[in-house]
DNA sequence: GCCTATTGTATATTGTCTATGTACATTAGA
DNA sequence: TCTAATGTACATAGACAATATACAATAGGC
């Protein structure tokens, strides 16, 4: 992994499979240039080591990215970013994300956060944005 | 369900499993008040055929929102909105909660959504915090 | 050029999770 | 008091996730 990416991060207790939090958090950094066209991410075995799963899960991971055009794998040479297509967008997941949004905020609420950190948070995010 | 509580919808193509997504759903009916203390949800059965699962997959979207104490479950008079007290706040809530949703942005962006496009929808959620 | 260690791939297996089928317990209301 | 409506319990089938293991390809040393 390029030297600026920061260390990704799972969670074994979360329900969602680790196999699609790796897809999610290395999407994150390939799409906010944490990863570049060049790239070469780290062995399968070695990133598994990291994160405490089977090297499979993560090769599944890859193969996954692979498919979105995001990675070239290659044995030997391992796992390198590529220069990605921009593609045509799908009007359904503008308000998908949106729905998701409110449902997540909605468990903070019933968790007991309070309205004024999620909006902090939520600022901090739309900043993130222009970057 | 109350007259006023809009049709909860899943959508079963969608990874998440389905009773998962009832809750997630129903949770955010009760936290921005579109269900009240008293009402009553429909039945398992009911609910179920309307959204095309098993009523054994509603009754368990519903004993996971009664653990969390939002419904009191009693057979044969159905589930009832329950009044509900204040929660102690997680504070790694928050950090999780926003690097989800930079997550499902970096995921946006590649499907080809404009970053404008995600601003005005962000912008939409911020506006209903308020409400 | 040939070896070999390193890397991704393929496939079977195991365990867990999800959804369902079916029978049961409880109880509001006729 | 009875019965139909409702949630509950539990077994099962199937899908999915994670792993174990063997394999194929190849960069790089010699």
């Amino acid at each position: 992994m390029a030297e600026r990416a920061p260390r990704l991060r799972i969670d074994l207790a979360n329900p969602t499979p680790a196999y699609r939090q790796i897809v999610d958090g290395l999407r994150t950094f390939l799409v906010d240039g944490a990863l570049h066209a060049g790239d070469l991410l780290p062995p399968v075995r070695e990133l598994a080591f990291e994160l405490g799963v089977h090297f499979n899960t993560v090769a599944e991971a890859y193969r996954i990215l692979a498919d979105e055009g995001w990675l070239d794998l290659k044995r030997r040479r391992g796992a390198q970013v590529l220069e990605r297509r921009k593609r045509a967008a799908d009007p359904q997941k503008r308000e998908q994300f949106a729905r998701r949004i409110r449902e997540m905020i909605a468990e903070l609420k019933a968790e007991g956060v309070r309205l004024e950190d999620i909006r902090r948070e939520l600022n901090l995010v739309m900043k993130g944005l222009d970057a």
